[in-house]
DNA sequence: AGTCTGGCTCAAGACGCG
DNA sequence: GTTTCTTGAGCCAGACT
DNA sequence: CGCGTCC
């Protein structure tokens, strides 16, 4: 089973959490490896259960997106003081801090151009394909999707529905899965059991809050549902409400937000050829075990497994682990 | 009473030995 | 050529019906 | 599983 993932959103998971005492993994020289480690083992892992990942890379966001993008450097440059603070703290006490300065060490992480690059090069050494999307990687998996490219989505962010992606799959890794069962939503069966379709689920994502505008004050999921189900469109919607209560944001740009949505910049799937193909052993340890000194042992068990996993067609084996979930609560969007 | 929103906070991986 | 790019979940106060 | 370790 062919699976798209946002590239980005696992980079910047692992820079967050791969770490050991607060700090990143790194090579010798000081350069991080955290997203090395993660996308190396867990795609791993994902071809062993028979699935074939394709990533997909953030291209540039849309304009829209500016004011979100800036509200996100405000709360950085924030946590960028209260970090040098607590540092300042942990000099002067020796102690006591140092849970804090992990803490915003943690928030000022992003992803740079340099870990993408670093994560396409391994992938490339595995086998695995990977598309660079022009805006949202989101998108583009979705476009994927409906394209039949791949089966599915395999993400957290609920906004691949909103980009018409008919399946989703979330906790689509394994070691947590021993907890949580991975989900798995049909866009049509969500629509179906919210009595709408794919407009008027655009429009009420909209009004849940997107990041390409702000939302209607007063106006959460409960209120959201209630309006698109008796008005069917935000013009109707407008028309009606009490903006007395409920005032209008200014300059509210929501039909730019829905055509980002209806028709987002994508790569045309049909040009996209998505190739696994064999792993290359020696220059994975030349990769990993040079420069970036990860332990040769273990690279090259990792790119055993990778070249027996490709040839042994063990696939349906995951079927079992999948529960489908149609409509139960989409309202858990923020 | 109960309902709803909004602002706040936190947490976010994987391997392998015992 | 400079910048670049992820989120959900839970809890609690407060406004409103 | 729990927990130390990965780099």
């Amino acid at each position: 089973r062919k699976v798209a993932i946002d590239a980005s959103m696992c980079l910047y998971q692992f820079l967050i959490a791969v770490r050991s005492e607060g700090a990143q993994l790194t090579s010798v020289d000081g350069e991080t490896t955290s997203h090395l480690m993660g996308t190396f083992y867990r795609t791993i892992r994902l071809v062993e259960q028979g699935i074939k990942p394709a990533y997909v890379f953030d291209g540039k966001p849309p304009d829209l997106k500016g004011g979100e993008l800036a509200k996100r450097a405000e709360r950085r440059d924030e946590a960028q003081k209260l970090l040098q603070a607590a540092e300042e703290a942990d000099i002067v006490y020796l102690l006591g801090n140092a849970e804090d300065v992990e803490k915003f060490n943690r928030r000022l992480v992003k992803v740079t151009k340099t870990h993408a690059e670093e994560a396409k090069q391994l992938l490339q050494l595995m086998g695995i394909p990977f598309i660079d999307a022009p805006c949202e990687a989101e998108a583009q998996c979705a476009a994927l999707v409906k394209a039949g490219k791949v089966y599915a989505t395999a993400t957290e962010d609920m906004d691949a529905l909103t980009f018409g992606c008919n399946v989703l799959l979330r906790r689509l890794t394994f070691s947590e899965a021993k907890k949580m069962p991975i989900q798995e939503f049909h866009f049509d069966k969500v629509l179906e059991g919210l009595e709408l379709n794919h407009n008027e689920f655009i429009d009420l994502c909209i009004m849940l809050g997107c990041d390409y505008t702000n939302s209607i004050k007063g106006v959460g999921p409960k209120r959201a549902i209630e309006l698109i189900k008796t008005h069917r469109s935000l013009e109707k919607i407008i028309e009606n409400l009490d903006t007395k209560k409920f005032p209008i944001p200014k300059d509210w740009n929501y039909k730019q937000a829905r055509l980002l949505f209806q028709e987002p910049e994508i790569i045309d799937p049909e040009t996209i050829d998505l190739k696994w193909t064999e792993p290359d052993e020696e220059g994975l340890v030349k990769y990993l075990c040079g420069d970036k000194q990860f332990n040769e042992e273990r690279v090259r068990n990792g790119a055993k497994k990778l070249h027996k996993a490709r040839n042994t067609s063990t696939q349906g084996r995951l079927d079992t682990f999948f529960k489908v979930l149609s409509s139960p609560n989409p309202l858990k969007r923020k």
